[in-house]
DNA sequence: ATCCGGATCGCCT
DNA sequence: GGCGATCCGGATG
């Protein structure tokens, strides 16, 4: 199934209530946009990762794990954040998919940033090049100001949303294996822009 | 109460 | 390419 979504708008819930795969397949070229403290940042997903339900042995919310304090995002309605800390030091962004209940989410792995670059180098360390400015979960995280307390919110509007970009050609879209993960290590549910300097590796 | 190991990153060599 | 940082969720006793 696929959705059409006109640019600039916020997809609506049945964008997101459908597979993980899916959905993560069409963020990218859409557009994460913060706006926190008063500033706005954005930036062109070129990476995300699914994680698909709870038979996928990588996700947070597996079988074997069940609903959580920490996942409980991830059994929301489509359209939500999930934001968890990662070794203890970093935030990662995903967007819960399908219907409520049913645990599954994008993570948004890379952004090509496009506004607010000098508030995202500020909020990174100060010195530090475009290419490295929300280039990783953790670092896109830190990037746009997102943290745990952005857990559970609705990406329809501020302070933290995605609008629909203007459309992939699928055959620019490239599948591999998940990162920094051991189970079902060999899924190939990491997809992104093919050559596009922006992504991770 | 304690232990283990991460959906990572930056700095070192 | 290696390693330390630094915290918490989940498992075990």
């Amino acid at each position: 199934m696929t959705v059409c979504v006109p640019e600039g708008a916020a997809p609506p819930r049945s964008f997101y209530c459908r597979p993980a795969e899916e959905v993560a397949r069409d963020l990218l070229g859409a557009v994460l946009v913060s706006t926190l403290d008063g500033r706005t940042t954005a930036g062109r997903i070129v990476e995300t990762e699914a994680y698909v339900g709870p038979h996928d042995p990588a996700s947070h919310a597996a079988a074997r794990v069940g609903r959580t304090a920490r996942n409980a995002a991830m059994f929301g309605p489509g359209g939500t954040a999930y934001v968890y800390r990662s070794y203890g030091i970093h935030w990662c962004v995903n967007v819960v998919t399908g219907p409520e209940g049913y645990p599954a989410a994008v993570l948004i792995r890379a952004l090509e940033p496009i506004e607010g670059l000098a508030v995202m180098r500020e909020r990174r360390g100060g010195r530090c090049a475009d290419r490295e400015l929300a280039r990783g979960p953790g670092r896109l995280a830190q990037a746009l100001g997102i943290s745990g307390a952005q857990n559970g919110v609705r990406l329809e509007g501020p302070p933290l949303w995605i609008r629909a970009g203007p459309g992939v050609d699928p055959a620019m879209i490239e599948a591999g294996p998940r990162i920094g993960i051991r189970h079902a290590a060999d899924w190939p549910l990491r997809f992104h822009l093919r050559g596009n300097p922006w992504v991770s590796r």
